[in-house]
DNA sequence: AGATATCTTTGATGCAAATCAAACTATTGC
DNA sequence: GCAATAGTTTGATTTGCATCAAAGATATCT
């Protein structure tokens, strides 16, 4: 798996930043740019396992990340966790803050990561100044808001096999536009982790690996996957157009 | 079930709408809100059964539901239907069309409605003059976000008893916001429709509502639902809360 | 008002995934 | 380097809901 993107090549401004076209809105001449890099106040370091923010927490800042892998999740009162989401580098998290000032889910490091805080009230001013940056975080939420449509469709409507390509392919297409492999990735998150983000048990994910690996769709070893027949995936997620 | 809400007292301006604290920011003086009118271009009816927009559809409003109900869904390219939401007066639907501006879902009327038209490009033009008002767009679309975490956490880790007494709980709690009753209310949709939008089956969700009735917790006929033990129905969604 | 289509309820049966259980593998800490 | 812990795989069994089926209720049309 070839690391295309090198953490020590980052600088610290959104303008020098090479995540920029992902997380930050393009088009902008250089001194655009400059004033962007208010929106970033800071910096944040968050170790593998550490929240970055949780439920109920004050909300102040959305997140850019700039290295490292998150999982979001939600709980009830009976202790029970559903995944929402596993964010990577360009993502944004914090937008469920926005409606009540506190945050409303929680977000943890799946490993070593490294975050950008974006105070929401700088992130707001310069929307008002710069349109295309108003277009832009418009478009993050409702990207947010169409992503979670999609998933609620897998969870209502979906097989379980039908429910792990959709992730593999989703997951794998999303590592491809940052600069790593199509057909081979390495898992942050357990069995348990993508079961809950898919609706199902960590038995059940664990088996749909292996009948995938049985089927020559994939191979996978623990957390490490290559997709051999990313057509078959395709199938399995949407028999008719593939 | 007393009608609170008169349609024939409606006004055509946002500030005279008494929805208008349910769809727009208060806090305003009258000549702000004034200019804020013109966020409405125009006004839309929708039969019951027709589509306000369609999945591929340009995206170019954002559209406020004065009278009416409507249901949102995406589908698979295999027919499958997921409803995504059901929405009422004061709720605004469209917000799904911001990221690749074309509708990204369906909306129907589940009865004849009354929607005004917010062409996006008034909503942010407006937004960038008036802070209030940009952070009610943002709220908005926050909201839909942590609503779709809650569905999430249904589809993803409830049963079908839990899963249709927070929809009866959540349905009601809004309507009761709009000055209906508390613990009566008829169901717009059909049992078809809560199935999809519930992940279940529509044998299931008339089983669900029988066994309910049954149990003395709601008396069920048809369409129409009187909750008989609101705090029987939260035991069953929250079973350790209450 | 009667016919037709749509929606709802209820029963019988089947199945995909959950649960229970145990062995196996990888990672972490001393 | 070995023990302890955390995570994964696989098998046996159970179960909640889906599916199949048919009757009953409501709404719509002519």
């Amino acid at each position: 798996m070839n690391l295309a993107i090198h953490p020590e090549t980052f600088k610290v401004a959104c303008s020098g930043c090479n995540l920029r076209e992902l997380c930050m809105p393009i088009g902008f001449n250089l001194d655009d740019m400059k004033r962007l890099d208010e929106v970033v106040a800071t910096r944040r370091r968050v170790k593998q396992g550490d929240l970055l923010f949780s439920s109920g927490e004050q909300f102040t800042s959305l997140y850019a990340i700039r290295t490292g892998f998150f999982k979001t999740s939600v709980s009830t009162d009976d202790g029970r966790e559903q995944v929402t989401g596993f964010q990577m580098a360009g993502e944004v998290i914090g937008l469920d803050g926005i409606v009540s000032d506190h945050h409303n889910c929680n977000a943890v490091a799946l490993e070593d990561s490294d975050v950008c805080v974006m105070p929401f009230a700088n992130v707001e001013e310069l929307s008002r100044e710069f349109p295309v940056l108003q277009r832009h975080v418009h478009k993050i939420m409702s990207r947010e808001i169409v992503r979670e449509n999609s998933i609620m469709m897998l969870l209502g409507n979906m097989r379980a096999e039908e429910r792990l390509a959709a992730f593999l392919l989703n997951l794998v297409q999303r590592l491809h536009a940052r600069g790593f492999s199509q057909s081979e990735l390495v898992l942050r998150m357990t069995r348990e982790e993508i079961g809950s983000y898919l609706g199902m048990k960590l038995e059940t994910v664990s088996r749909t690996f292996s009948k995938f690996s049985e089927d020559g769709i994939i191979d996978v070893k623990q957390r490490y996957v290559r997709i051999v027949q990313p057509d078959a995936l395709k199938k399995i997620f949407n028999p008719d157009v593939c």
